[in-house]
DNA sequence: GGAACTACGT
């Protein structure tokens, strides 16, 4: 601002009295020149003494004169209102001239309604415009204009038809506007009708609603009529090859996008600053970020400076393809060349700290966003408040929300979403009612965030019951998200069974689910008995024809390898058309689970033909591959290359993997020294590698070390104290011991550890050691073990997880079995059964057996690992 | 009185 400087030898000129002391006439002591209560006025207003104004017109009024003042000088007082933003003044001076104008001028109410939009008060603005009687071209404008700067576009719409009705026509300056509405609502119709009425009424010489009726077409995605329309324009300039480069982008179409950035030179245009923004953010929105970067370089190296727009686009795109630490250093990048972030900008470099959970650098642009005066920005607060709650930071979450002036309903819903997640309640019931109160809604959103947080803390009855009341207290009707909340909050609390119900609930009510529905609910069979649900759901996926959904797929085809079908998981792999990592390594890990190795190194080799890096899930299984191949070099360079040449440090699971490769040939001497050689402390489950290792290959002094290892870590595991007493047991050769009868009197509730469960007939039958509810089993299992354990079986280190099976105590699987082969009325011609322990060594052959002699396969899962016994062999190849 | 093409959060 200048500065301004006044004479000292100047008399400030002379105040004007608030009012004249005689209403409408004005002392001739006072002023140089009589002038009207008009005249008065304006001069106050000139002066910037608005207030005043105001003030002397109270004062007239209380006074009770019949002033009768002229409409200009209403207009002039209200555009003052205007350009000082003063709404509270403007409002005092609308309640006054509803009682002094004695007539309805359309002009003066055309000022209100333009004061009220411009103040941001459209209800206000739209209760004047409703009570006018007569409205013209200005009017319209005015509220049309209102509504579009507030983005309420069907009412823009809606208001352009009222207005047509009256008829009035919109002029050069409204159509924009309206057709904005119409790209925005993809409302092809009414574009199609301005276009006529455009045509019609001769408005084809502005360039602004030429381009404007061009972006409408790109953007309802009429890219046809978008082309012939562009084609057939007699003049163009660079905006109009920006609404037609962004209808192709926005539609996915880059290589055509591409064609037309090339062609705007070809006409001797050169590409300008919006135009290489629209090509970097398409490709920051499809994951295409190293493309946006390299268009920015080019676009840079000719000259032109990258904008807030090219900065912010980039910013989002790397945050949201997973690449959060680059999007931050994108930020500082953008300060360091000296462009001032906008509200989207903090907003997008705010949510990259939220998902990293950074509170640091989070805190660093909120105090940042203080200091450029962005703070008061609904988007920043909102998205620091997202922050916050999941920094865990709700007391600096709550601070933002308060210092919100205007809050929208992402303001509650991320508070409110932030002490559900915290597990805070009561709180967020709290912030729920205020927000009733308030004059935000809950929306759809809101209720599904209190429902998902009840239920994931446990309160099931009140998370029910908000469930039902949404549609009728709330007003709110529910959606997919709202049915995802009850199934994934029943997972989340592990009530498998209730979720599941859920989602047959779901369905019964025609409601369709979703991508997160099916990523939910899929987990939830990964097991044996769940094989012909996890077939429903395939079925339901075809039917929601969401099986080209990368993730979908992925989890589809690992559900149905931990369900023990293998071929409709290779099935489900071959025809995908596009595999990322985690597809390869469901496979893989598929493979492995199933004992088929060759298949896993195969397809291991295909994965890096095809060009994409492993990862610790690779090579997790790839060293569990070698291991049940015996390639113990192999396995070793597998295990070397994950630091040397991908850099990745190794968890404690690829040690244990690496303990397995070695145990399972009895080379138990290196195992022992690569567990001794380890950078990390090992843990339990490296140790029971070794345990596994040493038990298969009858060395009862690694056993003895493993065991106590595990007891040093874990004092209170029953299974491994029961082992470490058998073993004891067995180097004091007594059957008999103290130490071994007094821990099963104490442990008695455990004993009964034996269990197992088999699907069959859609029906999940349980049986326990020494079940009697079947007993003419019996005959047939105890002949069947006899031939089976004279057809091979080898007593191993006699340390089994359960008691030794005894007449009338037979292990539970083989029960199953039985039930499954003479007990049933159709024979099975595959069993799968889940167990709650290892299987024991008799168990095992005698499964082997029967896979043989009666041709069928048997799937058990225990609790180290997938059996898959098939024409006598077992694919754990009898290490387990 | 005023306009077209570009970036965004649960």
């Amino acid at each position: 601002m200048e500065n301004v400087i006044i004479p000292c030898n100047l008399k400030p000129p002379p105040v004007l009295p608030i009012i004249p002391t005689k209403a409408g006439i004005i002392q001739p002591s006072e002023f140089s020149t009589t002038i009207s209560f008009d005249s008065h006025l304006d001069k106050l207003c000139r002066d910037g003494r608005l207030s005043d104004a105001v003030a002397a017109l109270d004062a007239i009024a209380e006074r009770g004169s019949k002033v009768k003042l002229k409409p200009r000088t209403y207009m002039n007082l209200l555009q003052s209102c205007i350009d000082t933003n003063s709404i509270e003044l403007g409002r005092k001076l609308h309640a006054r001239m509803m009682g002094l104008v004695q007539y309805v001028n359309p002009f003066v109410e055309t000022k209100l309604v333009s004061m009220y939009a411009k103040c941001g008060c459209l209800h206000d603005a739209r209760r004047v415009f409703d009570g006018m009687r007569e409205r013209n071209l200005f009017t319209w404008s005015a509220m049309i204009g209102a509504c579009s700067r507030e983005q309420r576009w069907k009412e823009v719409l809606k208001l352009f038809y009222l207005m047509m009705g009256d008829g009035i026509l919109p002029d050069k300056f409204l159509l924009p506007k309206i057709l904005e509405a119409c790209g925005n609502c993809a409302d092809f119709k009414t574009a199609k009708v301005i276009h006529s009425m455009v045509v019609r009424c001769g408005f084809c010489g502005s360039i602004r609603v030429i381009n404007s009726i061009l972006a409408v077409y790109a953007k309802c995605g009429k890219l046809n009529w978008a082309r012939r329309f562009f084609e057939s324009m007699d003049k163009r300039d660079l905006v109009s090859w920006n609404a037609i480069i962004s209808g192709f982008c926005q539609n996915g179409r880059m290589e055509e996008a591409t064609r037309l950035f090339d062609a705007v030179r070809e006409e001797g245009t050169e590409p300008g600053l919006v135009t290489w923004n629209i090509m970097i953010a398409s490709y920051n929105q499809l994951g295409q970020t190293d493309v946006a970067m390299g268009l920015m370089k080019k676009m840079e190296s000719l000259g032109i400076v990258p904008d807030v727009f090219t900065w912010t686009s980039l910013i989002s795109g790397f945050a949201q393809n997973n690449r959060r630490n680059q999007a931050l250093d994108l930020f500082k990048e953008m300060l360091l060349a000296g462009v001032k972030p906008n509200a989207v900008t903090i907003t997008s470099a705010v949510s990259a700290c939220a998902s990293l959970k950074s509170l640091g650098k989070g805190l660093e642009i909120h105090a940042f966003s203080i200091k450029i005066g962005l703070i008061e920005d609904v988007l920043v607060g909102n998205s620091l408040i997202d922050m916050y709650s999941k920094c865990g930071e709700l007391e600096a979450a709550q601070e933002v929300f308060d210092m919100i002036i205007e809050k929208d309903v992402f303001t509650w819903n991320s508070l409110i979403g932030g002490y559900c997640q915290a597990g805070y309640c009561g709180k967020a019931c709290e912030l729920f009612m205020k927000m009733q109160e308030s004059d935000v809604a809950p929306n759809v959103i809101t209720w599904n965030v209190m429902i998902s947080g009840y239920i994931q803390n446990g309160d099931e009855d009140e998370a029910m019951d908000l469930f039902r009341r949404m549609e009728k207290d709330g007003k709110v009707k529910r959606n997919t998200a709202s049915w995802n909340s009850l199934v994934a909050g029943y997972l989340h609390v592990g009530e498998k069974d209730k979720a599941l119900g859920i989602f047959r609930q779901m369905q019964s009510y025609c409601v369709i689910p979703n991508l997160v529905t099916m990523l939910s609910v899929l987990p939830t069979c990964a097991n044996l008995l769940a094989e012909k649900k996890v077939r429903e759901i395939h079925c339901c996926i075809l039917r929601r024809v969401l099986d080209s959904e990368l993730p979908v797929a992925n989890s589809l085809l690992d559900t149905y390898a931990k369900a023990g079908n293998m071929t409709y998981s290779r099935t489900i792999f071959d025809r995908m058309l596009s595999k990322d990592i985690i597809t390869w390594n469901s496979i893989i890990a598929g493979y492995v689970l199933h004992g088929f190795s060759n298949a896993a190194l195969d397809l291991f080799d295909d994965m890096t033909k095809s060009g994409l890096k492993p990862n610790r899930g690779t090579f997790l299984s790839i060293i569990y591959s070698c291991s049940l191949s015996g390639l113990v070099d192999k396995g070793r360079l597998a295990f070397s290359s994950i630091t040397e040449d991908y850099n990745i440090v190794p968890g404690l699971e690829h040690y244990a993997a690496v303990v397995d490769l070695y145990g399972r040939p009895g080379r138990l001497g290196e195992a022992m020294e690569f567990i001794e050689n380890m950078p990390v402390e090992p843990d339990s489950s490296v140790w029971a590698a070794l345990l596994t290792a040493s038990r298969n290959h009858r060395n009862i002094g690694f056993t003895v070390r493993a065991l106590d290892k595990i007891l040093d870590l874990e004092p209170g595991n029953y299974l491994i104290q029961r082992l470490r007493a058998q073993a004891d047991a067995l180097v004091a050769k007594s059957e008999n011991d103290p130490k071994m009868r007094k821990l099963e009197k104490e442990n008695a509730t455990k004993r009964h550890l034996g269990r197992c469960w088999i699907e069959l007939q859609n029906r999940v039958y349980t049986f326990v050691n020494g079940d009697q509810s079947e007993p003419y089993l019996y005959p047939w299992i105890h002949d069947i073990a006899g031939k089976a354990s004279k057809y091979g079986f080898h007593e191993g280190l006699c340390i089994e997880e359960e008691e030794k099976e005894e007449v009338g105590r037979v292990h539970c699987e083989k029960i199953a079995i039985a039930f499954a082969l003479i007990g049933f009325p159709r024979k099975a011609q595959c069993i799968r059964i889940v167990k709650s322990l290892r299987m024991c060594g008799n168990c095992h052959e005698t499964a082997k057996y029967i896979s043989k002699t009666y041709g069928c396969e048997i799937y058990v899962t225990d609790s180290k690992c997938l059996h898959r016994f098939s024409n006598g062999h077992c694919s754990c190849k009898d290490y387990w």
